[in-house]
DNA sequence: CTTATCTCAGGGCCACTGAGATCC
DNA sequence: CGGATCTCAGTGCCCCTGAGATAA
C-alpha cells in the first residue's frame, strides 16, 4: 500500500479542467450575482454588446446550445431586465434580442469580475505560457467539436 | 471600428476551459447515462472504489462540495442503486457510504467512456504536451483554490 | 455547551427531449 | 408542402443557503 514510486499515473488534464471550471464558477458566482448576472449569461451579453440585435436561434447557434435552453436563459435574463425582445419587422416568427441600458451599464463591471478572477488564476504565468496554454486548449476544443459533430450526424448511419 | 488586425486580443484560456468542459460533458453524458451514471458522480464512485466506506461529510470535503449538495447526489445514486448507506457502528450520527455490486461492475465501463473521450480530446498531443498541459492546469487550480480559501475566511475579518 | 453529522425545505442555473403553433 | 422559429411541458443534474434534529 505504500506506493512510494513517484505516482506514475499519466496526468489527466481533462480531470483538472473540470475542477478548474467548477472552482472558477464558484469564485465568480457571488460577485456576478450582485450585478444580477449569471456566469452562463456572459457570452450572450458579449454577443449582444453593445447594440446588436440577434434572434434566439442565432444566439443558440453561436453559444452552441439547443434552442429551448437558450429560450430559458433569455427568459431569466428578460425577467431580470437584462434583455428585451422586439418583433423582427422582416420575419414575423422571430423576435430580435438586444441589451437593455441596465445590462449595457453593468456589463463592464461583469467583465471586470471575470477578468479579476482570470488574472488570479493566471498568477505567475508568463505571457508565453498563457499563449501556450490557450493554444493547447484550443486544440482540445477542436478535437472535441469534431467528435461531437461526428456523434451527431455520423452516429446514425449504421 | 474595423479591427482588421489579426484579432490581437490576448488569448483567454479560462474562456476556452469553460467551452471544453461543456463540450466534454455533452459528449460523455449520453453513454454514461446508459450505465446509469452521471458525470459528476464519477469522482464519488472513484473515491469509494472498490470497497471503501466513507461518510457523507468526508465525501463532500473530498469532492469540494457543500454537504447538502453531496446528500442530494447520494440520494440520486442510491435511487439508481449505485451506493448503499450503512449505519456507522462507531458514530450514531453518521452513515457509511459504499458501492453496490452493480456500481462496482459498471464502473470500469464508465471509466472507459471517460477515457475514450479524453483520448479523442488529446488526439495529436505528444506525451510531453499532455504533461505540460496538466502542469499548467495544475498551477491554475492551485491559484484558484488559494483565492477561494481567502474568499472564505479572509473576506470577513475587515 | 460546542461541534459535527445529517436531513428538510426551498431556490437557482443550465441543459435536454418531445410536441406543437406559426410563419417563410 | 418542407423548413425555420419560437413556445410549452416535462426531466434531470448540480449547486447553494438557511434552519433544524440528533449525537459526539
Amino acid at each position: 500500500m505504500l506506493q512510494l514510486s513517484k505516482e506514475k499515473n499519466p496526468p489527466n488534464p481533462l480531470k483538472i479542467i473540470g475542477q478548474v471550471h467548477r472552482t472558477f464558477a464558484r469564485l465568480v458566482d457571488a460577485p456576478l450575482r450582485e450585478l444580477e448576472f449569471a456566469m452562463g449569461q456572459i457570452p450572450v451579453l458579449a454577443l449582444l454588446n453593445p447594440t446588436a440585435s440577434l434572434s434566439q436561434a442565432e444566439l443558440a447557434r453561436r453559444v452552441q446550445v439547443e434552442q429551448p435552453s437558450m429560450a430559458q436563459m433569455l427568459m431569466r435574463m428578460e425577467r431580470d431586465g437584462l434583455v428585451q425582445r422586439l418583433p423582427d419587422p422582416t420575419d414575423k416568427r422571430s423576435r430580435l434580442i438586444s441589451l437593455t441600458d441596465k445590462a449595457r451599464h453593468r456589463l463592464p463591471a461583469g467583465r471586470a469580475v471575470m477578468d479579476a478572477v482570470k488574472d488570479k488564476a493566471l498568477e505567475g504565468f508568463s505571457a508565453a505560457e498563457v499563449e501556450l496554454l490557450a493554444s493547447l486548449m484550443g486544440r482540445i476544443q477542436v478535437n472535441l467539436e469534431r467528435a461531437a459533430a461526428l456523434a451527431d450526424d455520423g452516429g446514425s448511419h449504421t
